[in-house]
RNA sequence: GCCGUGGUAGCUCAGGUAGCAGAGCGCUUCUCUGAAAAAGAAGAGGUGGUCGGCGCACAUCCGACCCACGGCA
């Protein structure tokens, strides 16, 4: 097994010091990032994602930062076709990978091979599916594929929506999903804190977060020509800086519905990574250093 | 002190001609096939301010008291 390839995965829930964690171990063991972050691949998105900035990078290169326009859909395909490449050109480098992120999805779909049906988006079919009721959305995709329709979540427009449009765009059933060799082993490193701990420190860094001008930053991508619609759809940071601009809000019900809303959505992350038995969560940098060291001394 | 209004889930409150106690938010748990910071689901929480009365039966009707808020003195 000596020279199978290898990947370092660290993952956890937001503002658990993942990006700082893995700057130092990168460093350490010869690794180049890859962030693995449906957010930060958004250009002129940076306080609000908490991208690392060039100085916090010391030195070590990180991929798939800034990659997209915020005008334009991003999505995991997208992800996973740019982290791919990424990975095979760390390799030629003779370094090694670290995905580094937060978002569960994307981690998941690059390192264990997932295959997403080659079915675009169409968004005229979906804006026309969006007219029919929940009911009737399920209604029709068990009569198109009734496999499929016994195991989606029959109340989510939104995957009812993609379902059927792969079944119609691709005049067949959704394929039932099949994990495929991703031609290397990956380790899985879980930085966890417990609740009250998290809690103060999405706290911590909402504020500085507002120091450092996530307004203005909200505000000059949309002078940049990104609408309201799509930074509220960016969800958290820019959904709720954007109602606090536009009068829906006042500072403090925005700082804390955001807050909560933060807290939500690391408790989400954590049920993600929690059923994955394969992470090893560590407790610091030290249980860090000796688990990759074991790793790829293998 | 008097008058009025209110006291129902952790919070904000619905309802109530007596018949198994509700919502939203929060909390807990969960789902995830090209939006994933998205989109969804389930569950746990109540001696209905206190005491007494009438009733087969009271959160609901009657009385007293306590508490909060507003007005008058």
């Amino acid at each position: 097994m000596k020279n199978l390839k290898k990947i370092i995965v660290i993952l956890g829930p937001t503002a658990s010091g993942k990006t700082d964690l893995s700057v130092g171990l990168a460093k350490k063991f010869n690794g180049e990032i890859i962030s693995a972050d449906s957010r930060q691949v958004y250009k002129g998105m940076n306080i609000g994602t908490g991208k690392v900035t060039k100085k916090e990078m010391q030195g070590v290169p990180h991929y798939l930062l800034d990659v997209a326009s915020p005008k334009k859909r991003f999505d995991v395909v997208q992800f996973k076709k740019l982290a791919d490449k990424a990975i095979d050109k760390i390799y030629k480098k003779k370094k090694v990978p670290f995905l580094v992120g937060g978002t569960g999805f994307y981690i998941q779909v690059v390192v264990d091979g997932i295959s997403i049906p080659n079915v675009k988006p169409d968004l005229t079919l979906r804006k026309k599916l969006e007219k029919k009721t929940v009911p009737e959305l399920y209604k029709i995709l068990s009569k198109l594929d009734p496999r499929r329709a016994g195991d989606i979540d029959k109340n989510n427009p939104r995957r009812l929506i993609r379902a059927l449009e792969i079944v119609l765009k691709s005049k067949r059933p959704v394929p039932p999903i099949q994990p495929e060799n991703p031609g290397f082993s990956s380790l899985y490193l879980g930085v966890k804190r417990d609740t009250k701990t998290l809690q103060k420190l999405i706290e911590k860094r909402l504020i500085k977060r507002l120091d450092e001008g996530m307004v203005e930053e909200v505000e000059s991508l949309h002078k940049s020509g990104v609408s309201w619609k799509r930074l509220e759809e960016f969800g958290l940071e820019y959904r709720y800086v954007t109602r606090y601009i536009r009068g829906k809000l006042d500072r403090e019900e925005m700082i804390k519905q955001l807050q909560k809303e933060i807290e939500h959505y690391a408790k989400r992350q954590m049920t993600w990574f929690k059923k994955d038995k394969r992470i090893k969560w560590i407790k610091d940098k030290k249980g860090a250093i000796t688990a990759i060291d074991k790793y790829l001394n293998k």
